[in-house]
DNA sequence: GTGCAGCTTATTGTATACAAATGCCATTCG
DNA sequence: CGAATGGCATTTGTATACAATAAGCTGCAC
């Protein structure tokens, strides 16, 4: 982390996933090196890890831009998600341990408490969700998976935000996650995969429905 | 392509695919740097997406090495590889226009061609099939499955010696091909995704079958 | 007033110099 | 004799200077 190209990395990234970094707007070297503090050296790199992520766009005269996803991509990428994360809780069942098994049922508690409480903290119930899937690619054991994951799972924050699931959808997601231990439980990959297509698909329903109504955010954010 | 950058990057990736460099061995940027005939600025950028793209790795003291896959990790990347085409050919069932599928249908005469003629030619029914294959994707139309299907499509040559699949096994991928045009032609997602599926996987088993009898190459270039 | 040409400016690409870090080897001390 | 340590060599990280390219603007001609 002391390396001035992974500080830009890290800052640049957070300023897309934040928002602060504006989805379609120029993106120019000398500017953000100034921002990180370091030369311009260390943000080419970080573009160009950025841009393998797709987190970035170049057009054709090599100006980069913040990636603007259309309703369509977003979509693409929730399909694509969905697969890869079967396919991840496929590979789970047949390695996860008791360990990680106990973890991941620390946070589904964790989380459930976090939307079950007089006042919902739906951050924590995020946060503690993410780590949920987070030790399933853990056990997965697949590199590959983990990184192409990684570019279909995080997405910049203007296009969730944060109150937009309500908390019944939430609730679902928690026994949808019961039921996914207990398939790891089982050793049941088919199963835990099947679980999983529905738990995603239906987190995607309900984003959509979501933002279907919210005409305002969505026909600003999501126009081409 | 004119950009020294790029012409790196296409001469490195080569030399990683046509196993020049082998997969293993350390990667200096200055020797790099003096065989592409430019300087270590352009190279690094290049090992910077090479490396994004997993064919490049490295060590916790930032030095680069070229990608050795385990057998796990070669069976991994078919998996992944399977469901993204059939993704993709559930995609370009519903995309798919009259001229791609014509050309498709071409380039599944030629190599049939290929493999039938009195002197098989399997160099050509590769470059077909590739082609092929490609038309789905470019059907499919989506950015993201395209780079990410390049990641678990393209190995090292040294993976995959050309005279390894038999010629049965050649002509069997043709009739597959054959019955992928007829669900696209009835624009039938569900079912092209299936025949893609089992596609992928008997030629990962056909694959697989070679190397484990050809135990010389086998234990040499798999080892970790 | 409109369109094109050429110049000006902004932005990225490349090379090079130097700084930092890592690995290696030899030397020394227990 | 082995392990630890210090210094040297190698390699990568960063900054900066300059070159190349593309965008934008101004002014001229029609």
């Amino acid at each position: 982390m002391s390396r001035a190209s992974d500080r830009a990395y890290n800052h640049i990234r957070s300023m897309i996933l934040s928002g602060e970094l504006q989805p379609g707007s120029q993106i120019r070297e000398e500017a953000l090196a100034e921002l990180c503090g370091v030369s311009r050296t260390p943000v080419r790199d970080s573009l160009r890890r950025l841009e393998a992520e797709m987190f970035v766009r170049r057009n054709d005269s090599q100006r980069s831009f913040v990636a603007n996803w259309s309703l369509d991509d977003l979509e693409d990428a929730f399909q694509l998600r969905a697969m890869l994360e079967s396919y991840a809780a496929k590979r789970a069942a047949m390695r996860i341990t008791r360990e990680q098994l106990a973890r991941m049922r620390i946070h589904n508690a964790q989380l459930k408490q976090a939307v079950d409480a007089v006042h919902p903290d739906v951050p924590r119930f995020i946060d503690h969700n993410r780590q949920f899937h987070a030790i399933i690619l853990e056990a997965a054991a697949s590199e590959r998976l983990t990184s192409m994951l990684a570019q279909v799972t995080e997405q910049p924050v203007v296009l969730r935000t944060a109150r937009q699931y309500d908390l019944e959808n939430l609730r679902r997601s928690h026994h949808e996650h019961d039921e996914l231990l207990i398939a790891f439980e089982n050793r049941d990959g088919e199963w835990a995969a099947a679980v999983m297509t529905a738990h995603i698909r239906r987190a995607f329903h309900a984003y959509a429905e979501a933002h279907s109504t919210d005409t305002e955010i969505g026909k600003t954010d999501l126009a081409a």
